[in-house]
RNA sequence: GGAGAUGUGGCCGAGUGGUCGAAGGCAGCACCUUGCUAAGGUGUCGUACGGUCUGACCGUACCGAGAGUUCGAAUCUCUCCAUCUCCGCCA
């Protein structure tokens, strides 16, 4: 969300945003309804005022006086009420346009249409030359016992996977790999509940546009998470915290679910696109600062750099155009990992800068130190997201017999093991 | 799932229809004091929005959230949320 009087004040920038990031929103409707809320705001306050003033003067008017002032007390309360369902529509309709009004784009953002027009900066590792007919991630799996797919998917519904044996101690041990590395660079680890209500998920932006492709639980009215970020994003909503406290830093570890709705045929085999995925999520609260902002960006992406080193993967990172970046973001990179029965880098990490956009939904706030209130800037990436990545742990580290070389940085959590086997 | 209690400013806590944006205390900040001194005194001390002769000024809203009663609500009513206690169930 951004400030209306920004809104107001920098109405072309503002419109140039919505434009870069492909929406149809329009800035004059908003700013009309801005117009027409101010208005009758003010007449409700001159109302108010009047009001106030009135019924002081009652407790001291003689018994006499008393029924001819509260008659016209009654009157300024009816102008009162007439005015309050227009108020509220208007307040009601500017809050919704708020919330899909888009952050501005860096101005080093790549401008583009969608993924397409992204922008590699970063290439790594060495692409696997293998001396034998390698096989996919769903085959070296089925060849160990290391999942079952076809049965899974009649109980659970489709995209549905089970981990077995091995892969779930890989599993295990990639998130505990992350974590201890995110400890180590001050991080809170933190295991969130996957469950939120719905202002959770305003907060972080996901609502209302994404709203499709997010589990709800109507019993109890709750919603299912895609990420960790949607509960440190709110834990400190409506906040004023010291300067001092600043930065806060999560890991944030928990299972997130994803509906997928509208991706029917799309990566349908095995671990790349499923509902129910575990995620270890760094997330930053900063002070209000560009510049602040932008060091922690490079941070969160280094330390996903570090992680797809320590694992031994082939990987790139593209900067996401202005097309692709999403509504709330200023700046926005992917790592993604080399898959090789497909020939390409998969996304395994998002990186993202939102300045104040989220902060503005939860209202969260610091005093700085010559006691001015600003908004906190806050930005999220991965750190390990699975199964995904076992995609390309799998797939890059196989061998002929169908074992896997488990990369160095892992063994510790894998019990020492050099090689797994089915 | 059942029964009950509670929710006031950074914290503690008063307040049961008007004089309450809210006593008092603690913490913070500024200044003063330096023979009551690991202390004392004075002042200051929420946020948002609007207005403005842009003044440290005026107004409006906010006492968990929302709705209602009333000329007037922190105070009364309803709904929701959270916390605590007891019972039930349970990994």
């Amino acid at each position: 969300m951004l400030d209306i009087k920004f809104i107001r004040d920098n109405t072309d920038l503002v419109k140039k945003a919505v434009e870069l990031k492909n929406l149809s929103l329009s800035i004059d409707d908003l700013l009309k309804i801005d117009n027409d809320l101010l208005e009758k705001k003010r007449i409700q306050q001159a109302l108010q005022e009047k009001r106030n003033a009135h019924s002081k003067k009652i407790p001291k008017a003689s018994a006499e006086e008393r029924p001819a002032l509260i008659e016209e007390g009654r009157k300024i309360g009816q102008d009162l009420d007439a005015l309050k369902p227009e108020v509220s529509s208007l307040e009601e309709q500017l809050k919704e346009m708020l919330y899909r009004v888009p952050n501005i784009p860096a101005e080093d953002a790549p401008v583009g249409k969608d993924e397409n027009d992204n922008v590699e900066i970063e290439k790594g590792g060495e692409l696997p030359n293998f001396s034998f007919k390698p096989r996919d991630h769903v085959e070296i799996l089925e060849l160990n016992n290391w999942a079952e797919f076809e049965k899974i998917g009649k109980v659970c519904g489709s995209r549905s996977y089970s981990l077995r044996n091995e892969m779930v101690l890989l599993e295990m041990a990639t998130h505990r790999m992350a974590l201890e590395k995110l400890k180590a660079k001050g991080f809170n680890l933190v295991s969130t509940p996957a469950l939120a209500r719905e202002h959770a998920l305003v907060g972080t932006g996901h609502f209302p546009e994404g709203r499709d492709q997010v589990y709800y639980l109507p019993e109890d009215d709750l919603y299912l998470s895609g990420t960790a970020e949607v509960q440190p994003n709110s834990l400190h909503g409506g906040d004023i915290r010291k300067e001092e406290d600043l930065p806060i830093l999560y890991a944030g570890f928990s299972p997130c679910f994803r509906r997928e709705a509208g991706s029917y045929g799309r990566d349908v085999r095995g671990l790349i696109r499923v509902h129910q995925f575990m995620k270890v999520e760094q997330y930053v609260i900063c002070k209000n600062d560009p510049e602040e902002s932008r060091k922690w960006h490079q941070a969160l992406l280094e330390t996903s750099l570090e992680i797809v080193k320590d694992l031994e993967l082939p990987y790139r990172v593209v900067e996401c155009c202005t097309g692709d970046m999403g509504t709330g973001k200023v700046k926005m990179f992917d790592v993604e990992c080399w898959v090789p029965s497909e020939e390409k880098y998969r996304e395994t990490h998002s990186c993202s800068a939102l300045h104040e956009w989220q902060a503005r939904r939860t209202n969260t706030r610091y005093r700085d130190k010559e006691g001015q209130v600003h908004h906190v800037h806050t930005l999220n990436n991965t750190a390990i997201a699975t199964p995904r990545i076992l995609v390309s742990i799998l797939e890059n580290h196989q061998n002929e017999d169908g074992s896997i070389n488990l990369p160095k940085a892992l063994r510790p959590f894998m019990g020492g093991l050099e090689k797994i086997k089915g």
